[in-house]
DNA sequence: CTGCTAAACTTGTAAGACCAAATAGTCAGG
DNA sequence: CCTGACTATTTGGTCTTACAAGTTTAGCAG
């Protein structure tokens, strides 16, 4: 028995999904079927499709035949979440999210100057406007958040949506202890209020330039922060 | 039963984890242990380790007791393979993460023009040199990932570093696709020249501009050789 | 005290049984 | 003929048991 019976089972139909012989909403044979195919126990049979669905690639609900599922970012970054957590708990590997989390802001703020449409720049406007009015720290970083998330939007890039919401919360600690920093709130607005401004300008290099101050900041807050807990 | 057996216990050992109660290294208590603590059956808290070991939180070998393991970046995105594979099945999740690979790489061009030493430099030309005379397809993939690599490195950031060794491992298939497709190896080379001429000026708009171009070229001439292909 | 061997322990793999929940097919009533 | 409730089937979740394979440890011999 080299190769392990339910690595065997698993790669069977890893290899039929991959290849495309299975597509996204197909049924699944039976466990007890998949059981009399491998000639395998139970427990062989779940251990595989645990794997695969723990990896995604199915869907299984009680009472219903597994199907193949049709993967979301969304789902593929919420696997991350364990493990990116682990590794921001040291302070090492949170700065090296942080300034990756720059990149793609940046980055994304960059875009969204130089495609926002009318439309896009409403919402951006509902989202500051929103942000503003938070009168509670808990409020103030939804809002905070949402308005990050409406520049990623902009984009029209599914994976950069899911991108930044997991990153905004997994750096949401962060968030947090920044903005509790802050006597008010008012700074970090004016300076959301200065990346809207060069979006609507589409001035590119205004919009990069704002949002790279705006995260240096706001990082900068947190560390002061965490210094002064100790 | 609300929440599942096994999703309890590894909520319980993930929680210990973050909050710090157990540092990398430290041993897990044995199976049979926690099959007594959580009055569950082995099979609960199989799948609860193996959950967690999944996540990359803790590693076990047979016949020791499992361990809390400092994650490693490069094992967090290799997690995501198999449901970034499926993802990129579908040609829509293909396009959106060559789009998200460009704004990544393009930000790297820009830091890298920004803030790149001699010392830099001199790696980011011998790899060049290393793209130019390769002579087959295979040689040719591997040092033109290489190139890449050395570009992310400039940036000193390990996330960085395995995020873009990640997406160049599951866009290989691009590469290999478009790099048959040209008659020569030689035009590729040549974008790679813009970008190091542009990194060793110090000139980050144009050094940004040229990865693009370069990106958008790997991409046209990916889906052109899948329109042939069909 | 040191080094080796063997027992005790722990995990990996596997089979099979039970229950509750959900689905799907069937049959009775309108 | 259609509709709705009921039953049979199927699944996920869990537990138990068993053996194989690797690790740790404790004791014994030198």
């Amino acid at each position: 028995m080299a190769r392990k019976k339910y690595q065997e089972i698993a790669e069977h139909f890893e290899l039929l999904v991959l290849s495309g012989k299975l597509k996204p909403g197909d049924r699944l044979p039976a466990e007890r079927q998949i059981m009399e195919d491998f000639d395998a126990g139970r427990s062989s049979v779940r251990e595989a499709l645990f794997s695969l669905q723990r990896q995604g690639l199915l869907t299984s609900r009680p009472g219903a035949v597994p199907r193949v599922s049709t993967p979301t970012v969304d789902g593929i970054f919420a696997e991350l979440s364990g493990s990116m957590r682990h590794y921001m708990n040291r302070p090492e590997g949170l700065r090296e999210m942080q300034d990756a989390r720059a990149l793609l802001e940046i980055g994304l703020a960059r875009r969204a100057a130089k495609m926002a449409s009318e439309e896009d720049i409403e919402k951006l406007q509902r989202a500051l406007e929103a942000n503003r009015s938070a009168r509670d720290l808990d409020s103030f970083v939804r809002t905070d958040i949402a308005f990050h998330l409406e520049i990623a939007r902009v984009s029209k890039n599914p994976v950069f949506e899911s991108l930044n919401a997991a990153l905004s919360d997994w750096l949401k600690d962060q968030r947090i202890k920044s903005s509790a920093a802050n006597t008010s709130f008012e700074s970090v607005v004016e300076q959301h209020q200065r990346i809207l401004d060069a979006i609507r300008e589409k001035n590119v290099e205004k919009a990069a330039d704002a949002m790279d101050r705006h995260l240096s900041e706001v990082a900068r807050k947190y560390w002061q922060a965490v210094l002064n807990q100790n």
